[in-house]
DNA sequence: CGGAATCCGGAGTCCATATTCCGTATTATG
DNA sequence: CATAATACGGAATATGGACTCCGGATTCCG
């Protein structure tokens, strides 16, 4: 009798590289974008090289898993504000919310500048952002904070315009946003 | 006695050469920006790589004589805006041609990004078009086109983000402009 | 034309990095 | 504990691409 198959459970150290090797590469992406090398992801994770590709086969897939946690935590917070009935927020302060988080991280601005801009937002995660960002535009405009005729797609390319900053002018995005705000005014 | 030096002129075919492989770098780059090979830079150009290398010792060497040239195009062009008299003009037909431009030409965009956003612009050419659109930005002020309080910084934020646009949503730039337009205005 | 003086072409060198492989070490069960 | 099942580390390999080198071709000058 073949295959008596028990599946025993994720060896716990197994477990523990895994989110080392997260975590250090969250942080170097964001620091230096997302052409660190392999071996300095491992060596930051105290985790072999080997172990490294273990758990992500490939650069991508590495870069692939860690886009997808953040966008997620982006989408949660477009959630809240949504959610939120303050006037104050909504849009405009997840455009505020977006610029610090970006500003902070330029692996993300880069995530994001590509998300917004094209036109194949490949992943549910990426697709769920832009849904959640066309409900905070109804919202803001069914209050009046934007002009009617603002779409969807001027919403994202205000905030692919958004990446591009923060990752050249730290400095000035809060500048950038307001600027944008202002824009999408209703005259 | 040695050095007699009698300097002969520089060979057609040479020159011939560095127009070919600035012309088909300049294509290349501008239809998928910087990261092109250098080889392929080569065969387009119809060129052996040894040549190539002899024109511009080094990849950033090819880059920044093209950045160079585009730059200074773009400077002509501020400069002609500011001239001409047409207050339809001015800063506004300035951030449309930049977006035309940086929409064809991929390379140009990363180099226009970097230009407006970092705080090291090194070039004098570079450094020109900082100093022109500063002057369109002043007359754009006078003429009461954007607000007292927009600054050369808010525009060169707004250029930066252009050029992302332009690079990732290339059909809704012009849609960008006139928000950022917009959002220039005086109140 | 004659022969320097200059250039040309592109195979070959070199190097940085991603990715693989496998002998060991660690962990989960019974 | 014993032992199979899993995971680990990191040297070795594979790949891609920038840059070098030099014998041969061209062009300029008198």
């Amino acid at each position: 009798m073949p295959t008596p198959r028990t599946p025993r459970r994720t060896r716990t150290d197994a477990e523990r590289n895994r989110d080392r090797v997260l975590e250090a590469a969250r942080a170097l992406f964001a620091e230096s974008g997302h052409d660190v090398q392999m071996a300095e992801v491992a060596r930051a994770a105290s985790v072999g090289i080997g172990t490294l590709y273990r758990k992500f086969p490939t650069r991508e897939a590495l870069i692939e898993a860690i886009a997808e946690r953040r966008t997620a935590d982006l989408v949660a917070e477009a959630r809240r504000l949504a959610d939120t009935g303050d006037p104050a927020q909504g849009l405009a302060g997840f455009l505020y919310h977006v610029g610090q988080v970006l500003a902070e991280d330029r692996g993300m601005s880069e995530v994001i500048e590509k998300a917004m801009g094209s036109a194949e937002p490949r992943g549910e995660t990426r697709e769920a952002l832009l849904t959640v960002v066309a409900e905070l535009l109804g919202r803001a405009r069914a209050r009046g904070t934007v002009g009617q005729d603002v779409t969807a797609g001027d919403v994202n390319i205000v905030i692919c315009g958004l990446a591009a900053v923060t990752r050249n002018a730290a400095g000035d995005w809060q500048r950038y946003v307001e600027i944008a705000l202002d824009g999408l005014h209703p005259r």
